[in-house]
DNA sequence: AAGTGTGTCAACCGCATAAAG
DNA sequence: CCTTTATGCGGTTGACACACT
């Protein structure tokens, strides 16, 4: 995509025409082919961003306002088992999305945590171009009928994802030897053979394989990992264990 | 009352991967 | 195989409201 093309495409808050356009193509055609939505709906914006807006926003499944304690507990319990995988937290926290848990980690929890709350260097203030008022209301979500989904939409939707995530599991994250066969060899008691890597496709369903990625998320001296019989159950097991705690 | 700093949430960016051609 | 396209993820940033001085 060039510059020129580029520049057609907003980088605001949506309007409610905008959700409007997004929601009555979601409503004929069902999610996916992201892409095509700008092109077929006259929206000025990425099939990315029409993606996000579904997934974070207009999907019927997003539960809006306060997260509760026992969210929040959940959260964190997720979180010193998974890291930052957000999408795998999300994923097990009914109606919230992997954006939503992501900043109420980063705002909320790591605050209560005591961990120190999330900072960043804040440029200079620029001119304000909307009120407040005026996003809440255009960010109303409406109303849609699931039935007007396609089939297999609720496979791509945040808190029904029942695949594992390949990403996760990449060739590349996976490369990291040396730390990614600690992780195995904590999982599975194996070397982190192909055939951990099939078996843990094989029995995480619904969790994904975050511990078969990238070993930046993996503290295992925050975990509590060791007191799980790793080498022998699913990361499901983990989950029932973690939920009964 | 006005200016400034901070908290919060929505949206975007860049990258990785899988699937399709 | 190689290239292109579609999708998904985590990190980062923009914009607003509100608290504070």
């Amino acid at each position: 995509m060039g510059a020129e093309e580029c520049s057609q495409y907003k980088k605001v808050l949506w309007t409610e025409e905008e959700d409007r356009l997004l929601l009555d193509h979601i409503r004929v055609h069902g999610t996916g082919r992201w892409n095509r939505i700008p092109k077929l709906t006259g929206l000025p914006r990425h099939g990315k961003s029409c993606r996000l807006r579904w997934l974070n926003y207009l999907s019927p499944t997003v539960k809006r306002g306060e997260f509760s304690e026992e969210e929040d507990e959940l959260i964190i319990r997720l979180h010193k088992l998974l890291g930052n995988r957000w999408s795998l937290i999300a994923g097990r926290v009914p109606g919230r999305t992997d954006n939503q848990v992501k900043n109420h980690w980063n705002t909320r929890l790591c605050k209560k945590l005591g961990t120190g709350s999330f900072k960043r260097p804040r440029k200079d203030p620029k001119p304000k171009c909307r009120a407040r008022e005026e996003q809440e209301t255009t960010n109303l979500p409406l109303p849609i009928n699931d039935s007007s989904l396609n089939a297999g939409d609720c496979d791509r939707l945040p808190h029904h994802q029942s695949t594992i995530s390949t990403t996760s599991a990449s060739t590349a994250d996976v490369g990291v030897e040396g730390e990614a066969l600690t992780k195995e060899k904590l999982l599975t008691g194996s070397e982190g053979s192909d055939d951990g890597e099939e078996w843990m496709r094989d029995h995480c369903v619904g969790l994904g394989s975050p511990m078969l990625s990238s070993d930046r998320y993996f503290d295992p001296s925050n975990v509590g990992l060791e007191d799980l019989v790793v080498d022998s159950c699913s990361l499901d097991q983990i989950w029932q264990h973690f939920l009964s705690n």
